[in-house]
DNA sequence: TCGCGCATTGCATGCGAAGTCAATATTGCC
DNA sequence: GGCAATATTGACTTCGCATGCAATGCGCGA
């Protein structure tokens, strides 16, 4: 009963303007003004074009318009490979926020440390009209784009040189929130887990943290790395305490190692979480409101920073004149019940 | 400090073949064939070109080429906005795969049902080479994109017509295997919570769960619909158990919403899971190994799937003739601790 | 009724690279 | 050393659409 429908299946060739425009009986310049926003053309012509059009179900080919228009309508968006459950919320609002503004979005992940300088290759071959880079990159590939005047927005990452826009979540501040709320509430032992060696991001936290205590005081504190995996918030919180010291608070780079360290300290260790010892996280990911957790975190206003980067995209990519501009965004600080605060 | 380096910032124009022609003393035909794979090139005549193309920052333009090969080399990749924590894995893992085979990743995102037609619209204006669907999708735009002739796998759903290619795993088979489990052990008293209504998946996981309870001779089962969220999980659970009412498992459509009723079991109810209530889930994403939970559950194989589907509709695209596929997986049965099975 | 200005429309060209075909350079072989 | 066979190379066309410019049509006022 699959046997059948085997016809042709349409026209070998997908319909042109030309095509349309001689089953029409116009020029095909008519066909391309009837298919552009500003364009004139009369009411009767509009009508006798579009009929043809959709007798022949032609489309306006995208590629070739960019061609001559020097605008792809694409752009690029970069993300690194992540053990975090906050990317790909990002990437989802991103393309509906590109999305909305009839940009497209061609999606680059970067599986090595290695794969952008192939990655950036790719984005300048397809011509893409601008980047949204939520990955690390550094001075020279920066400069590629630049001499290319092919706008960039950073994501939650910015260079000294200040020569390019980004949208970020202040960290730091982020950090001396629930440093200062935890010392306040006596907390004095302190512990904190960094994320991945090459995480800026992670790098701002931890020294946000750092920077805090020292403010407060408390010069004592132990700091182990992990890679902001749920394995390796379990894993820090395991060689912090097999050694038998005591810690009143732990302080995780990130959400998904703030709940390895709960489950390792309450697990392993038979500790009550908050009682017993404090965790506190970062970014508002979803598991982290989950009953078993309910984190102290800080909260990324995803939302507000995906729509500020996609603005501020196109802005530079309408102005090529434009001067960068850093917006940066505070965190909802979270109360949950993982720190006694 | 920054008001420097406002220096002309290179050409207005990216340099094309023919100013690397030009200033290689070649024809543009020359340049292009050193930019491609099969062409014959002397050796002396690459390196001219090569050095001409270094000097010049030359790149060659991808939408120039894909306008006459009648190739874009890019694939579109749509996903549902999911509640859920399966998809965003699944979409960084094609991405992955068709980088690999260097073609690159259009992504649309579908914010509600009805904007598929825009979709649509939009990847046939860019004459993506194929269409790797994971989200709803109705017979007729099936048909569009066949009388268009372009490759469509689907990913996790089918149609009865069987006339475009599909990668999924095998729902029924799951539940089958959590229900006889469960039976097996003991249990006697089932509710099942599903996913939304509009979800194929939902629905197949659901009506396997249901067979094999008919089969094992147990009619009596209450069915609640979620919507694949944390939250919804819990409000069922809720719904099941302030009646009054008792039971031994709850089968979740997806791990998010067994993580949900694993909480409200014990935080609202006072009830142990496993001990009291068995809950078991689907998917097997991240957080379904969170030590608080350890669901049993069923864990799609997303690395076999996601290369299966990149590798079926690059098939595809490189023969057009090739007759439509199904490959099915088995989904890897995890025990884990929320069950007693 | 005639003329002027504006709105439409068609013609011709170009965007940047790939591929066809013919001309030329190179090679191998006797 | 000469010729056929092969490998390179270049001129020209093409992909599908947008756009500058010229030509046409229209409406309206004098």
């Amino acid at each position: 009963m699959s046997g059948r429908g085997q016809k042709p299946a349409g026209p070998r060739r997908r319909a042109t303007s030309y095509d349309v425009a001689e089953l029409a009986g116009v020029s095909q310049s008519a066909v391309s003004r009837v298919f552009q926003r500003g364009a004139s053309a009369s009411k009767a012509m509009r009508a006798r074009v579009l009929e043809a059009a959709e007798q022949l179900g032609y489309r306006p080919n995208a590629i070739a318009r960019g061609l001559i228009t020097q605008r792809s309508n694409m752009v690029a968006v970069v993300i690194g490979r992540q053990t975090n459950l906050f990317y790909p919320e990002v990437l989802v609002q991103l393309t509906e926020q590109f999305s909305q503004r009839d940009i497209r979005v061609l999606l680059f992940t970067l599986a090595q440390e290695r794969d952008i300088d192939i990655v950036v290759e790719q984005m300048l071959q397809y011509r893409v009209d601008g980047i949204l880079m939520a990955a690390m990159l550094n001075q020279s590939q920066v400069e590629v784009f630049r001499s290319a005047n092919i706008p960039l927005v950073l994501f939650n990452r910015a260079f000294e040189g200040a020569l390019t826009s980004s949208v970020r979540c202040d960290q730091a501040e982020g950090e001396r929130w629930l440093v200062q709320s935890l010392h306040a509430a006596g907390h004095r032992r302190f512990a904190i887990i960094s994320g991945p060696e090459d995480s800026s991001v992670s790098a701002e936290r931890t020294q946000g943290a750092l920077a805090q205590l020292d403010d407060l005081g408390v010069d004592e504190v132990t700091v182990l790395s992990g890679d902001y995996s749920y394995a390796s918030g379990k894993a820090a919180v395991h060689t912090l305490l097999q050694s038998g010291a005591r810690y009143d608070a732990v302080i995780a780079a990130n959400d998904a190692m703030a709940i390895g360290c709960i489950d390792a300290a309450r697990g392993e260790f038979g500790l009550s979480v908050p009682d017993e010892l404090s965790v506190v996280g970062f970014d508002g990911i979803g598991p982290a409101r989950f009953d078993a957790y309910d984190l102290t975190t800080v909260r990324q206003p995803i939302g507000r920073m995906t729509a500020a980067a996609a603005e501020m995209l196109v802005h530079r990519i309408e102005d090529p004149e434009m001067l960068p501009e850093h917006r940066v965004f505070s965190g909802e600080h979270v109360r949950g019940s993982s720190a006694r605060i």
